[in-house]
Parts: structure tokens; C-alpha cells; sequence
DNA sequence: TCTTGACTCTTACCTTACGTCATACCCTAT
DNA sequence: ATAGGGTATGACGTAAGGTAAGAGTCAAGA
């Protein structure tokens, strides 16, 4: 008898011995014998009151109840296992309570972000939006799909155009420069500048989905306005500039 | 503004002082001012945030996260929603597992005193036993109709019997007498003889529940054994015993 | 002006079921 | 003798406050 040390029971029974500890001071498990050195050994039936007290807390029992329930034979089990169930279910009704709310709010946000990101979508029918913005959340994260949404919003119509205009003068110098003399140094400054212009547009983190998604964007543009007229929609021009700038980064990188 | 003291702002809200004595050490909602003697005051920014914070609060998310999503405004609050709700539908699997749980172990305790309880109620058929039984947890609860079976049990034959001789003559002493002399004092002894055996068999405390079960048991005992024969059988002896007892007593006590 | 009652302040200890040190002691094998 | 692992006790920390003690503050009535 008296086999088990604190931890070899804290291994058998899987609680730590901190927890045997616990027990031992709050009268809930006393080991069956205490060595001189004051060390714990217990038999085979406190392993089996350990199982028992596992088994209430299991159950989500306090300590208190479950020493009490073990130790007063005349204690009403049914009563007390009733009275845990309806308490239970009452902390499952409140959970659901608590889902359901969660799941307005959800949409409400949600509900409220697309609205928010509707016109930045301007020019590109909306299921095409939807599709492919859900697709690219899942791919690339809500952060990714939301930074480019806050790019977008953040850089307005001037700074845009400009950087537009900038984009491509730099493309079309490379492009001629890239043909004739590929050693000129000119192709450096150029490739630093678009460097720099792409990261603004990144906000400082270059990152493929970011990219990508601006890419494809331009794309969806192009496809859903066939001719681009120059009707000075502030989506025909980021469409065209982000295209611009994308294609051509991502080419290059490879 | 800064309308409103700690006493006003938690009645307002419905929260404790106490609280927004915590809310504000933990600097999750500072008073907008604090007079010379120390005093909180509070204003419509404070009551709005702390409506936030309680509605945060409603959905269990720790205090720390509520903080933490109110005053950084990059925060990822939908993420958080969504993480949160995962949490709380993990929590209310583990729930419905510990509900079946019970439920499994209720079913087991209760067959249990069923089997216990079966041989108690020998020669009377089980379905009756049941919906009688059933229906007088329902009526004076469980721990009466545990008590009567625990002292049935307790009881044993030799004791019941003895108990059904005196009562008997108790019985038939009382009619005589009753009939005759009401006014005799050998009446005063036998009813309190009477009265000692009936607390005997209601445990120490005679409750209206306890006797009538007492009796209810007697009757269907009749009922099923017409003619009682005298075979020996604990029950045949036991019903009559408590059929003589509880008769007598419920009726001398209206 | 004094008192009374309501209000408020800070500090600190209590709750649950342990986890995590810190410090010191014990035991066994080499 | 020493190294290593096991053990004991005590104290502190957790989340979100409850409860109490002791002291200070404010407004109103006598």
C-alpha cells in the first residue's frame, strides 16, 4: 500500500502536483500516510477518490461541493446533478444569446465596411466585387484587402494622378531605355523611382497580395469598361495607374 | 458637463462603484475630472465609452481586450469577433458534453434506486410502483419519498413486526375503549404509544407526505393481493402494518 | 455653528483553482 | 562527497470585482 508519491499520482491521474498539494490542505485528498521527511504517499484508495473528484470536476463542480458530496454519504447526488444540469443549460442559453449578438454585430460591420468600400469599387459591377473580394480575404487576409482599401481611400484623386502621370513616364523611359542600352545608368534611377512610388502605395509593406490585388482590380476595370473612356471616373484612372505600376513591378521582380 | 459622481454614472449604468473605481485604476475609463477632495466626475464621453465597454463586457471579452479595441482604432475588431465566437461555440460544445454527461449519470442513479428500491415494493406490480412513486417525488419531493424507503429498508422484518402486533392492539384497545369511555385515561397511553411507533416510522419528523405514501403503499398492496394471504411475505405483513398505522393516525388527527 | 446623514476616498484582504517562483530539505547513485 | 532529481512550504499572481475599515467631504436642517 501507500505506492504513490505526489508525482507519481499527479502522472497516473494527469493533474500536477500543485493541484495534490491543493487538495492535501483544503481536505479534499490527504495522502493515506506522511513520511518523516514529510513527504506524501498514497494508497490505492485515494487514486480512487482522486478519480472521483475528477469526475465532478469534470462536471464543472466546485472543490467545495464535490468534498462535500464525498464525504457526507446522505448527500443528495440527484439534487445536486439536477441543479448542475439547469444551471448549465442557463449558462448554454446565454451562449447562445451571446452568438447571436456577436452575429448581428458581424454583419452590421460587415454590412457597414462594404458600404464604406462600395465606391471604391466604382465602375466594376458589384457580385464581381463581392466574388473577388471574399476570394482575395481569404487568400491574402482581411488585413491585406483592408490596407489596399485604405490606401486607396487615403490617397485621394490628386496625389493619385500625379503618381500616375509619374508612373508612366517612368515606364515609358524604361521601356525605350530597356531596348537600347540596358547598361545606362538612367535604368537604375528609374527602377529606385518606381521603387518608391510602389511603396506608397503599399504603405511602406510591399507585399504580393497588396500587389496583386491592385492588379487585378485594374484588370476587373479594364474588363467591365471596355474602351476606358476618359470620362475622369476616379476609378478609369487608378485602374490605369495601378495597372501601370503593378504590371510592370511584378515583371521585373521575376 | 462631468455631470455625473461615481454614485450617479453606476446607477446610471448599473454597474458598482466599485467597478468604475476599477475601470479607472485600470485605466479603462478615467473620470473626465477629479475635484480637490478627489471626487470622480464623470461627462457624456465617459458614459458613452462606458456603454461601450459594458456592451463589450455582455459578450464576456476580458477587460484587457475591451481596453485594448477601444482606444487603438486599428484594431481588428472583426477578427476578434470572429475569434470570439469561436470560443464561445467551443465553450458550448464542452457544455452540451458535460450536460449529456449528467444526464448519462442521472439515468444510471436513478435505475440504480429503482433496483434498490424494487424488492421494497414486492407484490405490487412494477408500472403501478413506478407512476406512483413518480408522481409522489413530484408531490412531496424526493427526500420524503427517500426517507420512507430508507427506513422501510431499515426497518428489516422482525422489527415491523413487532411494531404490527403492538400497533394492533393498540388499535383494537382504542376502538373498545373509545366506543365505551371516551373519557378513560388508558386512552391518553395508547395514543401516545401510537404516536411514539408513528415517529419511529416516519424517521423522527411525521410529515403529511411521509403517511401518506406509508398508507398509499398499504392500499395498493390490498389491491393487488386480494384475500392477503398469510404467506410469510414481508410485504403482505409491512402493508398491513402501515395501512392499521396511518389509517388510525390521519383520521384521529383531522 | 454644529450635527447628521449621505457620499466619497484609499487601502487591503477575500474569492477560484491553480501556475510559478524561491528557498530549503531529502534521497539515491556514482 | 557530490550531482541530480524529488519534495515541502510559503508567497505572489491571475479576473473581476465584493466587502470592510478608517478617514475625509458635502449639503441641509436645527
Amino acid at each position: 500500500m501507500d505506492n504513490y508519491s505526489v508525482k507519481k499520482l499527479s502522472r497516473l491521474a494527469g493533474v500536477s502536483v500543485r493541484t495534490l498539494h491543493l487538495y492535501d490542505k483544503m481536505d479534499l485528498l490527504k495522502p493515506s500516510v506522511r513520511t518523516v521527511a514529510g513527504y506524501r504517499l498514497y494508497g490505492e484508495q485515494e487514486l480512487l477518490r482522486l478519480q472521483q473528484i475528477l469526475f465532478y470536476r469534470e462536471l464543472d463542480f466546485p472543490l467545495k461541493e464535490i468534498g462535500a458530496l464525498l464525504d457526507d454519504p446522505t448527500f443528495d447526488l440527484l439534487q445536486a446533478l439536477e441543479g448542475h444540469k439547469t444551471a448549465l443549460l442557463a449558462r448554454k442559453e446565454r451562449i447562445n444569446t451571446l452568438i447571436g449578438t456577436i452575429e448581428k454585430t458581424l454583419v452590421t460591420l460587415k454590412n457597414q465596411t462594404m458600404l464604406q468600400a462600395e465606391d471604391l469599387y466604382e465602375g466594376i459591377p458589384r457580385e464581381k466585387v463581392v466574388a473577388y473580394r471574399t476570394a482575395a480575404i481569404s487568400q491574402w487576409g482581411n488585413e491585406t484587402v483592408s490596407a489596399v482599401e485604405s490606401t486607396l481611400r487615403e490617397l485621394g484623386k490628386d496625389e493619385m494622378e500625379k503618381m500616375q502621370t509619374t508612373l508612366h513616364d517612368i515606364s515609358t523611359r524604361l521601356t525605350t531605355l530597356m531596348s537600347k542600352d540596358p547598361g545606362n545608368q538612367e535604368v537604375q534611377q528609374c527602377i529606385a523611382l518606381r521603387y518608391q512610388i510602389i511603396t506608397r502605395l503599399t504603405g511602406g509593406k510591399i507585399e504580393t497580395g497588396k500587389l496583386e490585388y491592385f492588379r487585378k482590380l485594374g484588370e476587373l476595370y479594364a474588363e467591365n469598361n471596355p474602351g476606358m473612356p476618359a470620362d475622369g471616373l476616379p476609378n478609369r484612372q487608378l485602374a490605369q495607374f495601378i495597372q501601370n505600376a503593378t504590371h510592370h513591378y511584378l515583371k521585373t521582380k521575376q
